[in-house]
RNA sequence: GUGGGCGUAGCUCAGCUGGUAGAGCUCCGGGUUGUGGUCUCGGCGGUCGCGGGUUCGAAUCCCGUCGCUCACCCCA
C-alpha cells in the first residue's frame, strides 16, 4: 500500500447495503403518494448561479451568509451547489414558462443538497431530501393537502410520534408592521437578549421566538405575537387550512412562535418534528411563498411546499426492509484452473449465464475461484435456487431448496433450471 | 466558529497501575480421492490516527496535531 488514505470529507457518507434498501423504500413511497396526487418529478442542477439563492433563500439566512459552497468556474462565473430546492423549482418555472400550464403546477424532487456546517446526528454537509412544490394557487386547499401528503409519507416510513406544528406569518403590510413592532419591543429588551439575537433585530427579528437563551425567551413572553395582527384575508386563508386539516383528520398544534429559517415564508408555516432524532428534531417542514417567483424575475405566482430531509426521516422512522433480489441460477466450475485463467469450462459457464438471463433467469456465474464448498456455501448464502457446476463434458445441477441434483449435459442446464422453477410456481 | 467524548485488524471491541499486540464476526481454505446452511481446525489481515517528548523500554504516561462523534448555533 502506498500513499494516504483518502476519505470521505467531512460531513459526507457513502450510502451502501442496508442504507440503500432503506432509501429506495422511501423514494418508492414517495413517488407512490406524491404523483398519486398529481405531482411530477423534477430534477435541476446540482449547483446554480450564486445569485438565485442569495435573492431567493434571502440575504439575512444563515445559509447565504455562511452556509453556502461557492465556487467560481473557468470562465468567472460564481456558482453555489444547491442549499435547498425550493429557489431552483422557482426558477425552472419562470425559465419553462410553467405558468401557462394548467395550475396549480406540482413538482416534487428527491436529490441532494448541500450547506458548509459542523455536522451533527441528523445534519451533515452533503443531505438529500424529498420535497414537493405547488405553484399558482393560493387555495388554502393546496396547503392543506401539501400538508396531509407529508404527513402521509412519513407515517408510511414509520415515523412515530411526529408532532406538527402550524402557524401563519401573514403577508403585506401588516406583517411589515408587526416586523417593526417586534423590533420595537426587541430593541426596548435589548440588554436581556443573546449576542446572536440582538444582531438579528435588524435582520431577522423573527428568529428571536426560535432561542434557546434564558433572557431572550423571557423577553418574548412579552412580546407581541403575529397571529393576533394578521389581516383579515390571512386570518381567514389560516382558518381555511386549519378547517381543511380538521377534516383529513389530521392533528396539529398552533404555534405563534414557530418561525422558519427562510425568507421567503409567508401565511402558512408548518413543521414536523420527532423526539427520536436528537438534538435535530425537524423531520421536515415548509410553507407557502407567495413573493418568491416574482422575487426571481417570474410573473407573481403564489406558492406552496416542504422538504423533508432523508437522513432524519430514517433516523426517525422504521422503514420497512427491502428484499434482496433473488437469484435463480448460481453458475459454478467443476475444474476452477488457475485464478484468472481462461478455460474452456469457464468459456461454457459464461455461455450458460448468458443463456440464463435470455430466458428471464437472475443468475450470477463465480468469478473468485473458489472450491467447490466454497462454491457452494456462496450460492447458498446469496440465497441462490439452482446451482450448476460446469464440467468438461457433462454439468451437475443442483436444487439448494430440496437438495435433489441431477447431472445432464451443458446446453440443458438453463432448460432444467427453468422447469425446476416452474414446478416451484 | 466553540465545548465534551472517542481514535487498537474490513466490522464490534479487549489490552489494569509502561515490557514492542489479542478475541469475536466477516472473508478464504482444510476436516469429506470434488457437494451448501451446523460444528471443528487453520489462514489472510494491524506503521496500535499522525508527530514529538519522558523512559533501558510506550498501544499504555505528557504535549501537539489530524480525524470521528455528540452538543451549542442553525436547519432537513
Amino acid at each position: 500500500m502506498s500513499g494516504e488514505r483518502i476519505k470521505a470529507p467531512r460531513g459526507t457518507f457513502d450510502v451502501l447495503g442496508e442504507q440503500a434498501g432503506m432509501r429506495m423504500a422511501l423514494e418508492d413511497r414517495a413517488r407512490a403518494i406524491l404523483e398519486g396526487a398529481g405531482y411530477e418529478r423534477i430534477e435541476t442542477p446540482a449547483f446554480e448561479a450564486t445569485e438565485l439563492f442569495a435573492r431567493g433563500v434571502g440575504s439575512s439566512t444563515d445559509i447565504v451568509r455562511k452556509e453556502m459552497y461557492t465556487l467560481t468556474d473557468g470562465s468567472g462565473r460564481s456558482l453555489t451547489l444547491r442549499p435547498e430546492g425550493t429557489a431552483p423549482v422557482c426558477r425552472a418555472y419562470v425559465e419553462h414558462g410553467m405558468h401557462k400550464q394548467p395550475q396549480p403546477v406540482k413538482l416534487w424532487y428527491l436529490s441532494s443538497f448541500f450547506r458548509y456546517e459542523r455536522a451533527q446526528k441528523g445534519r451533515f454537509r452533503q443531505f438529500w431530501q424529498v420535497g414537493a412544490e405547488a405553484l399558482g394557487s393560493d387555495d388554502p386547499a393546496v396547503d392543506a393537502e401539501s400538508i396531509v401528503l407529508l404527513g402521509a409519507l412519513l407515517d408510511e416510513m414509520g415515523v412515530r410520534e411526529a408532532r406538527l406544528r402550524l402557524s401563519s406569518l401573514g403577508s403585506g403590510e401588516s406583517r411589515r408592521r408587526y416586523r417593526e413592532r417586534l423590533q420595537g419591543h426587541l430593541r426596548a429588551n435589548e440588554q436581556n437578549l443573546s449576542a446572536e439575537v440582538r444582531e438579528r433585530i435588524e435582520l431577522n427579528p423573527l428568529r428571536a421566538f426560535d432561542s434557546a437563551h434564558e433572557g431572550t425567551m423571557a423577553v418574548m413572553r412579552d412580546a407581541p405575537r403575529l397571529l393576533d395582527e394578521l389581516d383579515p384575508d390571512d386570518v381567514e386563508h389560516f382558518a381555511a387550512v386549519r378547517e381543511l386539516l380538521d377534516r383529513a383528520g389530521v392533528a396539529y398544534e398552533v404555534d405563534a412562535t414557530l418561525v422558519r429559517g427562510l425568507d421567503y415564508y409567508t401565511r402558512t408555516v408548518f413543521e414536523f418534528t420527532s423526539d427520536a432524532l436528537g438534538a435535530q428534531s425537524g423531520v421536515g417542514g415548509g410553507g407557502r411563498y407567495d413573493g418568491l417567483v416574482e422575487q426571481l424575475g417570474g410573473p407573481a405566482t403564489p406558492g406552496m411546499g416542504w422538504a423533508a430531509g432523508i437522513e432524519r426521516v430514517l433516523l426517525a422512522g422504521s422503514p420497512p426492509p427491502a428484499g434482496g433480489q433473488a437469484v435463480d441460477l448460481y453458475v459454478g466450475l467443476a475444474d476452477l484452473g488457475e485464478a484468472g485463467s481462461f478455460s474452456g469450462v469457464k468459456a461454457a459457464a459464461f455461455e450458460i449465464l448468458s443463456e440464463a438471463r435470455s430466458a428471464g433467469l437472475t443468475a450470477q456465474m463465480e468469478m473468485a475461484g473458489r472450491s467447490l464448498k466454497g462454491q457452494l456455501g456462496h450460492a447458498d448464502r446469496i440465497g441462490a435456487r439452482f446451482v450448476a457446476i460446469v464440467g468438461e463434458r457433462e454439468t451437475l445441477l443442483k436444487d439448494l431448496q430440496n437438495g435433489r441434483q441431477e447431472t445432464l449435459a451443458t446446453d440443458k442446464v438453463v432448460h432444467a433450471a427453468l422447469r425446476g422453477l416452474r414446478e416451484l410456481a
